[in-house]
DNA sequence: ATGCGTAGCCATACACCGTATGGCTGACGC
DNA sequence: GCGTCAGCCATACGGTGTATGGCTACGCAT
């Protein structure tokens, strides 16, 4: 509906998304901290401060953008009748998936707790599904969990760095989940 | 021996020592990200680009920091004849040690692998000293190793930023380590 | 003694950053 | 016609890392 002031180097307005999604181009180019206000809105072709009528500041845009054009691209896993251990293999590789296709904002927001404090998407759910059958008693499964998610993202965290090399991180994160279906009570 | 020109307002000339350390107290105090070099420069009463006759520039700092007053306080389990289990959770355990005593700096390195790409300390010595006991063939270590200290930073990392209740911490790392443990070959 | 090399320090300047403030334009409801 | 307001932009402020070059005063060779 062509609203409004129309910018004088664009044809049509800004908006939101398209915001976002050259924010995390451009972040996942060079590094989060490589991303400025200047720069994205020269990327937009547009004033560094139109930007601001659309997203309250840089933070607040990187939450926007991992909540809305990362988080939602995590596919858990469904539960369907099969066995704990192909779960929670499942759910292991769809992080993975996740962690390789934003590995910049992945790694970003890995120590940077107050982008999502909240707990991300409805991985802790389909956690939660997963520990009983694997025979974890109740009082123990919040610590399970934490565990869990610190080990699996702080494997993907050393991948992602390079840390591991390139052409045995398969091998490696196989070999990881293997030695966690290990240490579950239920082996 | 007091030499050459000395600033206006010290009355005794700079130390590279004296800059780290006050860095890194900095960078406890505040994060990483909030130290400057004029905000260092402030601290030790003297001029910004004093600094740069005894620092290359700032990511040299913080790796020289790293590499000088931090690394070296990791104190290695020694090869005592007691089992792997024993030597691993000292091993775990000294990290965590290291980990709590400069959660900043830690965390940072965590995600900047350019400042220490070099395998830390003697940190992997030790693993490959544990590995084998623990039934690990030879051809898995590397991956092993890997996955270890993957695991272990990646827990330290979310206790770290506040994921896990600091209430539960201690149970949790035991948990963890325990876990870790159960799931080498060797049980 | 005298002059020089140089270690240590500092003043200035540049390019970049996030964003506060306030003003312009033009579409809309009344 | 007119007020409101969405969208955009120009300017400015205080912060950043650090390049450049100049100052001082010591140690030393002459």
């Amino acid at each position: 509906m062509r609203c409004m002031a129309v910018s004088a180097r664009r044809g049509t307005p800004l908006t939101a998304e398209e915001i976002r999604s050259t924010a995390l181009r451009l972040i996942e180019a060079g590094g989060v901290d490589s991303l400025s206000m200047r720069k994205l809105a020269a990327e937009l072709d547009v004033n560094p401060m139109s930007l601001y009528h659309h997203v309250a500041n840089k933070t607040e845009l990187i939450r926007e953008i991992c909540l809305g054009n990362v988080v939602p691209l995590l596919d858990l896993p469904p539960d369907d009748g099969t066995p704990w251990q192909d779960q929670l293999r499942a759910l292991a590789y769809a992080y993975r998936r996740l962690a390789r296709t934003h590995p910049m904002l992945w790694t970003y927001v890995h120590n940077h707790p107050e982008v999502i404090e909240l707990k991300e998407g409805g991985l802790w759910d389909v956690l939660f599904r997963i520990l009983p059958a694997a025979g974890v008693p109740e009082d123990k499964r919040w610590r399970t969990a934490d565990v869990l998610h610190g080990f699996v993202s702080g494997l993907l965290l050393s991948e992602t760095l390079g840390h591991i090399a390139a052409d045995q991180a398969d091998e490696t994160y196989e070999t990881a989940i293997d030695m966690i279906i290990r240490g579950l009570p239920e082996h």
